[in-house]
DNA sequence: AAATTTAATGCAATCGATTGCATATTATAA
DNA sequence: TTATAATATGCAATCGATTGCATTAAATTT
């Protein structure tokens, strides 16, 4: 039962050949005559082989794996990105390893090392939310190994990245809430300011301006923007008495718990307040009004990123310039922002 | 700056001993002294090394890595059962390699091989929708390779299966709709039905019977279950004129559709329908009213999967039996369903 | 003190594919 | 016909860790 496998060895003996040209037929090979390489190919099928990549990978120094490790797997945006890795790296006979750091950078520690051990090519990760120390990914820009940092970077490591133009999205998603009438349009956005916030933040403050609408330090609210943060970002502001006809949130669950609040005020979404979130979570089609919010298509961004991936491995002689490739946000206009047309 | 990566032998010259010793050391082997082992160890810790899973796994004929074939990553249900083998397989220091088949046997096919000749040590998968063929799996189970199948599963395949009890979630869900006084029950299956539709529709049947209620197939709708379909479904439903107080879906995106048209139509829910959906989405808890949906617990799922895999692995010696594990699925009891206690 | 265990380490083959450097064979040129 | 080039294949080392089978040295028994 337990058979044991075909090798390239099992091949060579039955045609009365060596393992090299076997293996230089397999790898078509221009030194090996057709003849040859028919009669390898047909034996191989006809013993059923399947190449070792362990042994290919110990003998050639690559193996054909990619890591990638994100602070949550079940997440709609992650599972995206690793979605559109998939696809590139699968039609180039790469195979994606996932792990994930749960927002922990002892975690992500281990976890990167054990994707070393398993001698990965290269490696994809989007940073946790409150990472502060990088040494790990420095050391392995060191060692020439591949990185590519997308969503979640940081400019402590000097390696290709990945974005959205966050300010892009920011400021459409402003600019859009201007358009429809609102003048006062408060903003959430993280206590925690990484880049991708920073940036929204800053897309908010610009298209005020260019509207010439005075901005108003108090209509910010900063939180983890999680839905019950929302909540309670919500509630203060009805307390505070604070008039104002709009919220444009750096998060899609933070305004779903706005509007919530809002809903159970009676203050209706969106002819007294219109909404906008960010990031197109699966659930804003589904909300009442359904959700306007800003797409970063994160297939794409998957997909950009393993490219970016490639290009460093397939440049690996001279030295590589790290890329940063920006990727256009879109803003999607639902119900929960439109004032006018309807 | 290229670096040559320390090796074990590295580690034995610089020591005057043996690969063998270090290896052993290493190995935390009994056979070698407390102070070989302390020095081998700040050795290696010295050198900064690091070891070559690739050549150990040559050598031991397994990997540490397991495959995973789901129909699609960026389902939150699949995701959140990869993140479940993520969490199990890291902690016994394997790696999970992900891998869609995009609900296309050929492309399964493919995947599948890609995957064994990466040499996991074994495999676990969800079938696609349409899979008609299994030639593949069986001939896992030939090669003594652990499969266990996950959710979508077929008996074709003599193997271990992880699933949730998807009549007892049907069933609860019925009995939870007729509690809240429903008498006139519309069910919404898959046209396709395999194993987990056919047995959510059997327990919401099994449920009709227990309280006496009369089956009707006028009151069952077959769809493709997507968001567009519950819609149609429920505009079909309201232009027959057919009198109902409720609607329990095997879908959370059909649910939704309807929900969506019956809101259109004035339709008061839950006072005049009660809405079940089925999978828990993370969208059931953002509509208005919440979804009443059943939990399938993905995440948990995963890891009774992994755990599984885990059990064909430690049990090669002797001959397995395949293990049926069945989840408890819950019923989430939100607004939409409520007519009772509000 | 000789014989026998026990403990600690070394030797060398092995896992399966790849590849630089021969070598053998045939075809072409001189 | 001999020299030269081109073609096809073989030899053997290599990637890095593991492991069955010695071997050596120290400890214990008789």
């Amino acid at each position: 039962m337990k058979t044991k496998k075909t090798t390239i060895h099992d091949i060579a003996k039955e045609l009365n050949i060596t393992a090299s040209t076997v293996s230089r037929a397999l790898n078509n090979n221009p030194r090996i005559s057709e003849a040859t390489k028919k009669a390898v190919l047909g034996m191989a099928k006809d013993l059923n082989y399947q190449p070792n990549n362990l042994a290919a990978a110990l003998r050639k120094g690559k193996s054909q794996l990619i890591g990638i490790i994100v602070p949550t797997i079940n997440r709609s945006f992650f599972s995206s990105v690793i979605r559109g890795v998939e696809e590139v790296a699968n039609k180039l006979n790469y195979r994606v390893i996932v792990s994930q750091s749960n927002e922990d950078v002892d975690n992500e520690i281990v976890t990167l090392n054990a994707l070393l051990n398993a001698r990965v090519d290269g490696i994809l990760v989007s940073i946790g939310k409150n990472m502060d120390r990088f040494e790990h990914y420095q050391e392995l820009i060191k060692k020439g190994i591949p990185l590519v940092l997308f969503d979640r970077t940081t400019n402590e490591i000097s390696t290709s990245q990945v974005i959205i133009d966050d300010y892009l999205g920011g400021f459409q998603a402003t600019q859009h809430l201007i358009k429809q009438g609102c003048r006062k349009i408060v903003h959430f956005t993280n206590v925690n300011q990484v880049n991708i916030y920073k940036e929204r933040y800053r897309g908010y403050r610009e298209a005020l301006k260019e509207y010439d609408i005075p901005f108003d330090e108090s209509l910010v609210y900063k939180s983890n923007m999680q839905l019950a943060d929302g909540r309670e970002c919500a509630e203060k502001l009805l307390a505070s008495k604070t008039a104002f006809d709009a919220i444009f949130s750096a998060s899609d669950y933070a305004v779903v718990g706005a509007m919530q609040v809002l809903k159970e005020n009676k203050i209706k979404v969106p002819d007294d307040v219109a909404l906008v979130g960010f990031s197109n979570e699966p659930f804003t089609s589904f909300t009442d009004p359904a959700l306007t919010t800003v797409s970063q298509f994160p297939i794409e961004m998957g997909q950009a990123a393993a490219e970016s991936f490639f290009e460093i491995l397939n440049s690996k002689k001279k030295k590589f310039i790290p890329q940063k490739t920006v990727l256009q946000p879109e803003l999607i206009i639902r119900a929960s922002s439109l004032k006018l047309d309807k």
